[in-house]
DNA sequence: CTCATAGTATAAAGGTCGTTCTATCTAACC
DNA sequence: GGTTAGATAGAACGACCTTTATACTATGAG
């Protein structure tokens, strides 16, 4: 085997309890217990608590765009709302609690850490992702509307732990329409 | 003075530090220490680390609304795009890195916390505030223009850790006209 | 003057944190 | 069977955390 089960036990208990409770909320205590993990074995995978932070991102990055391709079409008529929809049912699936990668940023600010590239990369890339889109579908102000729909997303986050996941999304969807029908 | 002026400095200085580094990212030495005040000054004021977050949220929450109200003229023409506004510029003000409310709902969840309780109550008065707004305007789905409202202003303060406050104000400006607009 | 009030300094209890060390066990290979 | 490398459990470490205890000083009101 390539990749060994226990640090992939490891990766995924930890990513469920950061997310839960926060990084700094939880101890590697907890995270070694839940994965039934002898100590040493967390530390012959992850040099440090910060190096198993940095995974866990680079983890939940890769599994969130995996999810998004998988469900935007990105030559179909409306890749826009797709794209929407496709993070409204990845919020849902994940009974979401909030951003990782905000708070990651948030909490790891101004200690010069990769922790914080990381998480302002995927930021970033979102940002691109939507500039591409209305890239192909011609649209004039391209970045306008990239600024607009990544803004929708990130409002849709955050209303989630008011609202929940689909009536924030049904509200992002109905904006999303309407600004794309709108714009040139 | 009804008010120690101590109390008030170290409620300004753990706001600071609270807001910069999160909750649980300062520890009360550090509040001590820069609010130049013992141990026990603290101790006296505060009987835990927990009420002094919930008195600075409560600080928080007085301070914003008392800013959007003054900025707000309710009965305006077009009283939603002056919330935007007024919110963008304390963010701009607050040269914010995030939403303390928000950080506050995840970072005690689910602990059985008066402190969720205090950052879910900010949350539902902002949603209500909009409503209030939309009723005032005789606008049909009231209810569905307060929600879009404050997805937009969500949304703002999380894009303002990306692209900076005033970038994502006037997106969200530019989209709460189109949404005001095409709502009857 | 007396006495309460507010603040000060110092220290330590008791716990948890991330990290490292030790010593035992397991399993594969020659 | 003996050797070796890696995984395991668990103790130990030092630092830091929140909270409490004790004793001291300054101030202002009655």
């Amino acid at each position: 085997m390539s990749r060994s089960v226990k640090k992939d036990t490891l990766l995924k208990v930890a990513e469920r309890l950061f997310y839960e409770h926060g990084f700094r909320g939880v101890g590697l205590k907890q995270i070694i217990s839940e994965a039934n993990v002898a100590t040493m074995t967390l530390y012959n995978h992850f040099p440090s608590k910060d190096n198993l932070v940095e995974e866990v991102l680079r983890q939940r990055e890769e599994r969130y765009w995996s999810y998004l391709d998988s469900h935007v079409e990105m030559d179909s008529d409306s890749p826009f709302i797709l794209a929407v929809e496709a993070h409204g049912r990845w919020l849902k699936e994940q009974s979401y609690k909030g951003d990782m990668f905000l708070r990651a940023i948030e909490d790891y600010a101004g200690t010069d850490n990769e922790i914080e590239n990381i998480a302002r990369g995927h930021k970033s890339k979102l940002l691109r992702y939507f500039q591409l889109l209305a890239q192909r579908k011609g649209k004039d102000n391209e970045r306008d509307l990239a600024n607009q729909l990544t803004l929708l997303l990130e409002g849709t986050t955050s209303m989630t732990t008011l609202i929940g996941a689909e009536k924030a999304t049904e509200h992002s969807i109905a904006m999303a329409r309407t600004l794309v029908q709108y714009t040139s």
